[in-house]
DNA sequence: AAAAGTTTAAAGTCTACACAAAATGGAAAT
DNA sequence: ATTTCCATTTTGTGTAGACTTTAAACTTTT
């Protein structure tokens, strides 16, 4: 049969699912039907019933355990999915124009937090470069960041005037793993500075290591302009 | 056949993709070879190969069109998955003790600024509760809510001194949407107080708006302790 | 050229069936 | 009473094949 027209597809059972447990004909916690039932209430193969609630527990509605069947979770973990731009999309989709300026860029000695940060060798180096993107004229982020030259070697070339650390890293080397953090901190004399903000201000924070494989690549300090809100709908 | 010993299973294939990607064999942009193909290099069924490829689609790695096939994405517009844990289990996560207090809950006019955010009408009501979230002695998060009465009736007969409005919201009604920011605001005389901070500090705070079908149900704010940072890896 | 229509390649989804893997709950052994 | 073991149930994943939908590419008409 087609999936067209008098058919149950996945999407329909998807649907139907989270009414019930939304009108509470599916409590929280309580156990769901197998595959095999609901393909037969459904009239559909358990194949497409599979599909449905393997994707509805992929999004944190349910939990499923063999044997142990599938269960509606109390607290719906809904992750939020933040969409991590890079800053000239960000930029770009407020309506603005993208633009960037190289700070400075300087290969030195690791400093001993970052030693301690990225489990670095305390005679290792790394390229440190500041930078600003800006909305306009307008200061958008302030970026102070590390990349490790011992695992990109080819960033004592790079040409930061021209392109931003990011950017060139994007393009340059892949990466397996990132931890990404946020936070508030107040704006140091540099980033007051750069940010044209009054010292002390509250300023929107982010903060982003980057591996490959095990090898830490790049530590990165995202300052945002005053009045920057992350945002994501779910 | 099975998936367990020789076979190629979707697992397989997604971390052979990524392997290539991050190799360099398949550049950002480039098109790959069509699932009929794939299928045929790794030996299974295109629907395995589906599967694969759907998925790292899913994940942001890939981009896919009907007819136009499945290119390598330039940016790997990675997704940042952040679990919102309710305030319990991330004070739990950390080792500490929860405890909840009640400030205040009180029946209002919805404020100006309120009705204009949710789009209410300016002579509706809202449950203006207020409430501190501790790990063990220590200020955690205090939360400023108001919950739309037209929306939730029930809840001018909640007991919000025994269970806090997020935990009574989520075992109450149901939600469909959310919007959910994150922002870097300064700590006024009541929140410095609450989080036992000096007014002025910088105060990591979340904004959360909650529909049901269109119908708005609550707005909260909530305000993070000093030092607090939203992680997560990927 | 530009617009409108047609073909067609690729992904999207479904059916029907099979075997695999996990884990629960009970039986057996200690 | 506790541990070990095993059967059974339920989800997980795979095969093989078909039809559907989308949209790119081509063809015809204007």
């Amino acid at each position: 049969m087609t999936q067209s027209n008098e058919t149950t597809s996945y999407r329909d059972i998807k649907e139907t699912v989270l009414a019930r447990i939304r009108s509470g004909e599916w409590q929280p916690d309580s156990l769901l039907p197998n595959e095999q039932d609901l393909a037969v209430e459904f009239s559909c193969t358990r194949t497409t019933v599979n599909r449905a609630m393997r994707e509805l527990a992929d999004e944190g509605f349910l939990e499923r355990r063999r044997k142990a069947g599938t269960r509606v979770l109390s607290a719906p973990q809904r992750q939020a999915r933040f969409t991590i731009p890079k800053v000239r999309d960000e930029v770009e989709a407020l309506g603005g124009i993208y633009r960037y300026a190289l700070v400075s860029s300087v290969a030195e000695r690791a400093p001993d937090w970052l030693c301690a940060r990225l489990a670095l060798k305390p005679d290792q180096h790394v390229m440190h470069v500041r930078c600003m993107h800006f909305n306009g004229n307008t200061p958008f982020q302030y970026e102070d960041r590390w990349i490790v030259i011992d695992s990109v070697p080819q960033v004592v070339n790079a040409d930061f005037a021209s392109i931003g650390p990011n950017e060139w890293l994007i393009q340059t080397v892949p990466f397996t793993n990132v931890e990404l953090s946020f936070l508030a901190s107040r704006a140091d004399e540099s980033v007051a500075a750069f940010l044209d903000l009054p010292i002390g201000e509250p300023v929107f924070t982010g903060e982003r290591i980057t591996w490959l494989e095990g090898q830490p690549v790049t530590f990165a300090k995202m300052y945002f302009a005053a009045g920057y809100r992350m945002t994501t709908q779910f």
